[in-house]
Order: C-alpha cells, then sequence, then structure tokens
DNA sequence: CTGAAAGCGCTTACAG
DNA sequence: CTGAAAGCGCTTACAG
C-alpha cells in the first residue's frame, strides 16, 4: 500500500476522508483534520500528481513555451530570466506550478505546442515571440485551453495579450530627436515575421506624421538580435546617398556594436549619429557616452503576464469575457548618445577601416 | 465517452487493443495496427499524460531546475538557453519531455525541489548551481529518482555530475601568464557556496605550485557575475600594497567592468594589467584590445549532462553502476589583454577619478 | 490476435 | 462527520 491509501490505513481511515481532510473541503472534524495533517507532515506525503491529474481533470500547472531557436535565444537569454520570477510571484501563491517548455531550435514551434495542449499536460500556457500570423493562437483558441501572450499578433479573435509599449518609445524616440533637430531619424526592425517590428513600424509612422516628416521606408533597417547586427548597421546606414542623422533602436545588443563601428571610423555616437537604444540592460550600462534608452521591469511583465492568463482561467467558460490586453510602460533614461545633428558632416570618410565582413 | 475509450469505439475495437497498437506492443496484427494509427492521426488523439503516468507509474519527462535567484541569474542568462538546446538533443528522440522548473527567487532550493520530487512530477532531475554542500543531492539520491548535476559538491556519496573543466582554466591561464613573465597572478571566485569556486581556487594553487610561486590569499578576490564587479574589482586589486600584474577571471562580464575602470584610471587593459577572461560571450567579444578567453559549447555542455542523465535512468535499481562524471573542455582564445608585465608601473596614479560607489 | 477486467492513486457524489 | 464505491483515462497480465 502507498499514498494516500497507506497514510488512510495508517490513521484508520478512508482515503476519502484523508483527502478531505488534506484538500481543505469543509465538513471534515477539526480533530481528524489535524490529526491526517499532522500524520502527512510526518510521514512527508505528497500526492501523485498525476492520479490528482486524473481524478480533477486538471493539472493545477502552468506551461510558458520558448524557442531555443539560436537567433531568437540570444535576446531571450536577457529577458526570460525576470520575466519567469515575475509569473512565479503570481501563481506560487495561486498554487499553480510553472513548467518552462523549451521547444528545441529544430522542432516547429506549432508542432511542440500541439503535442504538449494535446496531451492536457497544463491548465494553462504562456506564449511568447508572438508572430504577426500566429497559428499557435488559434490552436489554443480551438483547443480550449487558456493562454496569454507576451506580444501581440494580427489573429483575427481577441486574445490575451501583454506587450512593451512599443508606440510609447517610437513616440519618446522620435519627439525627443525631432526636438533636437533631427527630420531624418532611422529604425530597426527585426527580420522575419515577428509581431512587434510591424508595431514599431507604425507607431514610428505615426509619430513622423506628428511632426510632418515623409516616411522612407529606405532607413527602416532590418536587424537581428546580436551586437555584430549594430556593427554592420552604420555601414548601411552611413554609406548610402542622404543617410539619416539619427536611429532608433529596439534591440539591446545593437548599440554596442554601433558604437564599435563608429568609433573604427572615427565617429562620435551622439555628436556624428544619433542612437536611441532600446532596453536598459547591463550589456550597454557602460557603454561612453552614456547611451539614451528606456527601462522596463522585466517583473512587472511577468506580473501582468500571470495576472492576464489567470484572468482567462478564471473566465473559462463564461461566454462574453473580454480577454485583458496590455501594455506594460517603458520609460526614458536620457543619456548623451543622441545630440543634434553634427553641423559639418564627416561621416563619408574615404579612408574607413573595412569592415570584417566584406560587403 | 473520450480518450482512448472513444477511439475504440469508433473503431470497434476495445481499449486494450488500441493501447498495444499505438504502443508498438507486439502481437497486433498489421492491419488492425495500421486502422488505428490511422483513425488516431485523423482524430488527433494523444493520450491524456495524467492517466498515462499513473498507469506507467512514469512521466517520460526531465526536470531542469535553475534558480530565478538575481544574483545568479544574471549569469543563468547567457548560460542556460545553449544547455537547453543540447539537452533537449538528446532528450526528444528519446521520447523525454523536458521542462524546466524555475525555483522562484524567494523560495527556499531545497523545498522547492523537495515538494517536486515528492509529486513524483518527473523520471528524472537535472541540477544547476551546485553549492559546496548541497542537500539537493543527498534528497534526490534517498528519493531514488535518477539525476545528474551541473556542477560538481563535495557531497559524500558519488553521484553523476558534468562540470567545465575549470581545472584546465586554471592552468592554462596561469601557465600563460608566467610565460610572460608574471609571478603575481590574482585570481576570482564566487561569493557564497558555489562550488565551482574551490574547484578553480584548488586548481590555481596546483598552477602556482607548478611554477613554484607562494599562493597569497590576499589576492584572491571574491566577484559576482555582473560587469559591475570588475569595475570595482580594478580599485580593489591595485590600491593595495604589492598589487598583482594580472588577473584570471571566472565571470563572464567583469571584463566589461574592468576595462571600463582602468581606462577611467588611464590603464590599459593587456598593458598595465593583464586579464585572462572566462567564457567566450557576446557582450565580451568586441573589447579592445581583444580579450583572452575560453571558448565552450554551451550545447555540448547540455549534450553531456543528458548523456549522464540517460546512464542514471537506464541504470536504476542496478546495483554497482557508477555515475558518470564528465568534465566539457575549455579551449584558450588568445587575445592581447594578457601581455607582459609593465616595466615601469604607472598604476598608482594619485589623481584618480572617484568611482561612483564609495569606498 | 483480441477482449474483459483489474489496477495505477487520487477525488467526490452518495449513503448513512 | 465518515465510509464505500465509482470514476478519471490509460496499460497490461490473463483468458480465450
Amino acid at each position: 500500500m502507498r499514498g494516500i491509501s497507506k497514510l488512510a490505513h495508517e490513521l484508520g481511515l478512508s482515503t476519502g476522508t484523508v483527502s478531505r481532510a488534506l484538500n481543505d473541503v469543509p465538513g471534515v472534524h477539526q480533530n481528524t483534520r489535524r490529526r491526517v495533517l499532522e500524520a502527512a507532515q510526518r510521514l512527508g506525503y505528497e500526492p501523485n500528481q498525476a492520479a490528482r491529474n486524473l481524478a480533477l481533470g486538471q493539472t493545477r500547472s502552468i506551461g510558458f513555451m520558448i524557442d531555443l531557436d539560436p537567433d531568437t535565444a540570444a535576446n531571450g537569454d536577457n529577458f526570460f530570466m525576470g520575466v519567469f520570477d515575475g509569473v512565479q510571484s503570481i501563481l506560487t501563491p495561486l498554487g499553480l506550478d510553472l513548467f518552462v517548455l523549451p521547444c528545441p531550435s529544430k522542432q516547429h514551434r506549432f508542432a511542440y505546442l500541439d503535442r504538449l495542449v494535446a496531451r492536457r499536460l497544463v491548465d494553462g500556457m504562456l506564449l511568447s515571440g508572438t508572430e504577426q500570423h500566429d497559428p499557435r493562437i488559434e490552436l489554443l483558441q480551438e483547443a480550449g485551453l487558456p493562454f496569454a501572450a507576451l506580444g501581440r499578433s494580427e489573429t483575427e479573435a481577441p486574445f490575451a495579450w501583454v506587450d512593451l509599449d512599443f508606440e510609447a518609445v517610437a513616440e519618446a524616440a522620435v519627439d525627443r530627436l525631432v526636438s533636437q533637430g533631427h527630420r531624418r531619424i532611422a529604425v530597426t526592425v527585426p527580420f522575419g515575421e515577428l509581431n512587434f517590428g510591424l508595431v514599431f513600424k507604425a507607431a514610428y509612422r505615426k509619430a513622423l506624421k506628428k511632426h510632418k516628416i515623409a516616411y522612407d521606408p529606405e532607413i527602416v533597417f532590418q536587424s537581428g538580435f546580436g551586437d555584430e547586427d549594430g556593427y554592420f548597421l552604420v555601414d548601411a546606414m552611413l554609406d548610402r546617398p542622404d543617410p539619416a542623422t539619427a536611429i532608433v533602436l529596439i534591440f539591446e545588443a545593437a548599440a554596442i556594436g554601433m558604437y564599435r563601428r563608429l568609433e573604427e571610423r572615427n565617429l562620435r555616437p551622439g555628436t556624428d549619429l544619433a542612437i536611441v537604444g532600446f532596453r536598459d540592460e547591463a550589456i550597454v550600462r557602460h557603454l561612453r557616452p552614456r547611451l539614451t534608452r528606456f527601462e522596463v521591469s522585466l517583473r512587472e511583465v511577468g506580473i501582468a503576464l500571470a495576472n492576464v492568463l489567470v484572468d482567462q482561467i478564471n473566465a473559462k467558460d463564461q461566454a462574453g469575457h473580454t480577454p485583458a490586453q496590455s501594455k506594460v510602460p517603458m520609460t526614458l533614461l536620457p543619456g548623451e548618445s543622441d545630440g543634434p545633428p553634427a553641423k559639418n558632416d564627416r561621416r563619408r570618410s574615404h579612408s574607413l577601416p573595412e569592415t570584417s565582413r566584406s560587403a
């Protein structure tokens, strides 16, 4: 005999009573409950999770799907740990466990999720790295599994999400650059289908419009998450007709590469090219001149995300429930990397050091 | 009706036969098997995980416990994603799922693990951030749950582990510095009980002995994982009698802070102070002068770790099985940050800029 | 080769 | 307030 029946046997009780005592079901004598709790404690009893899940039809656990794809993982690295902690701070008090489910780099995200969902492994799912059209969202909607996404998507039906306030970033950055005298402001967007690129671009266009600046797709640069992407960005930006005088990044690491390449070209960030960085991170904190960037609490992101999911779980089967959606604020940390445009443009040096990657 | 009984009903078969067909149990007619597989595919059937776990007494899944403790999380950030991918590459083909189990920053590691183990959530466990004495190891041994640790520990009974080859790092770094003419070589060790600090220090002492250099505990510096730790390290190193001429780091980010502080003091890494960095990472790749550092494949770490665990699982209940233990090689990437000691020591400037943190 | 039945360890109406 | 029993959805000896 093992598990709850062993415990019940030792106590001379039925498993039903023991179960009720353990689960705080009302209608158990106080003394009985005390005896049960004491014995459980003493014998180190914990209910078998599988049996409990089967009987209850739920798992009391939440999955958080992340990508191990090296392109985005480099980014995720400095992002998710903080988010997890925020998520846990909400879930743990509710008795919900968090399992992080890393999708192997070689596996298809949809197939990976599909299998997990069908196996009824978790009661709720957290998604990240949402794409413009993200079939995972429909999958979860059809499966009736409560979920919340870290990131928006163009998907038709409304769904629960939390996202960074990319609109605020675009507006604050453009406003600030314009007030410094910039009129030709470049931006970065991610490669591929990641939805935040769209969101950011739209907000950027809106901000330009506000200042009556024409939109020029030529100075919207695709970039990856690495600092080397910033390195190559400098040449791509400057070695073209009518180069921009400023750029707004939505990748943390890019600023590092940009600083390095600018230095190699004997140019100075903030003087010869204005740079507004993205998230405040240890890796950019010590750039000189100090990088203008945005602060966001990853813990708050996790908290918001967990709250939105819990709301979905509570509202399950509730007909007219509107999924919650919220943006986490990003506040500007002013630095000296985004000064006014240079009076005399010394950026087209003819004795440039070669970049390590040939064009 | 749902699940396997629904599937069986549609096919006019018993659940037993369907189960056997699905699980490749021999003794099912070929045509029957084909029909079952086809129907399962068509109806998107996946076995309920809880029911399967309960019937089998196993979960076919592996847990990987990580810490969300901010002190170490900053490190883990740039470490675990690569390791996960390596782990998955071994587990997935074996039909084992990986759940990452993040221990909330406020929760006690032992209690967190204890609960997971008692609930029989996984068939095997991967541990990280092992401490000198790590009670989690005994917990798992007593529970009889197969496990492998990323990192060694002083724990009595032998257990399965994979670790970075800190010995090779210490020896290669000291050899190289000595051959450049250094005799006074400092090292860093982590705060707290993390076991790799001990391992590294022992290897360092051994390497010194080889070169007949006396060990001086005064130049063994405790450090955290952040780049700011490197920043403060510079003053701690230099502003003392008889400062070391070289230092070996076992934290990636520290080099960044050191470079910055040295620059503020008008000193040059590699010329005024020799620095040997730790793991090659994007964040140190662009330091100039180029940082001498070590390369290790995180994927290989994950692969080794998963293999060691799988070996433990297979050997379960096997009496005389010796747990596998292995070190992942770290190979030197020579840079220019560790040149010979300066002829004239210009390190004690009397017009130092203040550090931002007062002493 | 297939089916009927027991069992995995819980929870929860239903009696008493 | 407590117990006996059914049921959650699988797997697997045991018959046939």
